[in-house]
DNA sequence: AATTATTATTTTGAAAATCAAAATATTCTT
DNA sequence: AAGAATATTTTGATTTTCAAAATAATAATT
């Protein structure tokens, strides 16, 4: 209908769903072995939780909004592909902690470097007035997405 | 490391996953009849499709990135649902079209202004230039994504 | 016109992702 | 020490997806 409205949205579903594929596409190459969009985003946060100390089973559960049950089998079949470790926590023994293989850390680093490059694209198309407006919508979105939620 | 790189990487991140959750969340509501994002955006693809020809089962799974017994399953369950309908193509009997009831024009209705809400939430949040600057960031995304795919 | 090739969709058989609820092991509370 | 609570795994089932085979219809070739 109005045209502005539709044009900024046909653009803005568009790179959504060129950033959901693209990033899925990189995981496809040879040097990300393969992994699902799930497991890469397992492995990115048990490296992450592991540096913060948040690196247990629910909390890596929790942060990727799966239950228990459903990350026992991703980490099994992560564990399997060597991607990370458990190791029960010492004082807690109830408690699964689990960390990155080198080749968990460095498949974690070929991602990151996916997003680093997208960030930095958009970075060096822009100086600081353009960012700081770009930051600003995304803040609008953030937003309408916090108020959207009761 | 770089601060306002990560900075801008974490918001980014951050907004993305929050629109994919929310966006998947107004799937659940009683308005919505508990739809999966794939059948919503299947329904949506075949509203759009109806208004411009491209309604077939290929055209739809092919808009979708899916195979095409994914789609014929998907156009199962949401035949069985009420949404959409199939009505063998008059010219080309191989040819199976899909059109969404009116169930399905009025769901694929109420996601349309989840979208319609977040768009105007950006364009309310910022004056004329400001949203030119946006869409220019978005541009600048969508130009990496372009040429890193060959 | 009959045969062959092509195209559109569905079916089949299998794998992966996911969940809720039950089971297990450990720790905390009383 | 017994019972409640917590963390994880197991179980049993459903859903989503795919590749390849099967089916049906059209187009092309002889």
């Amino acid at each position: 209908m109005d045209n502005e409205y539709s044009q900024i949205n046909d653009f803005l579903v568009k790179v959504f769903n060129e950033v959901l594929r693209t990033e899925e596409a990189s995981l496809k190459t040879k040097e990300s072995h393969n992994l699902s969009m799930r497991e890469m985003h397992v492995i990115e946060a048990v490296c992450d939780g592991t540096r913060s100390g948040k690196n247990t089973a629910s909390e890596i559960a929790f942060s990727q909004r799966i239950t228990a049950g459903t990350l026992t089998t991703t980490i099994n079949t992560l564990e399997k592909k060597g991607f990370v470790v458990r190791r029960q926590d010492q004082h807690d023994k109830r408690v699964v902690r689990i960390f990155p293989t080198d080749k968990g850390e460095s498949v974690n680093e070929v991602h990151s470097s996916f997003h680093h490059k997208m960030v930095s694209a958009i970075m060096s198309a822009m100086d600081e007035d353009e960012l700081a407006m770009f930051v600003k919508g995304l803040a609008a979105v953030k937003s309408f997405l916090e108020s959207n939620q009761k």
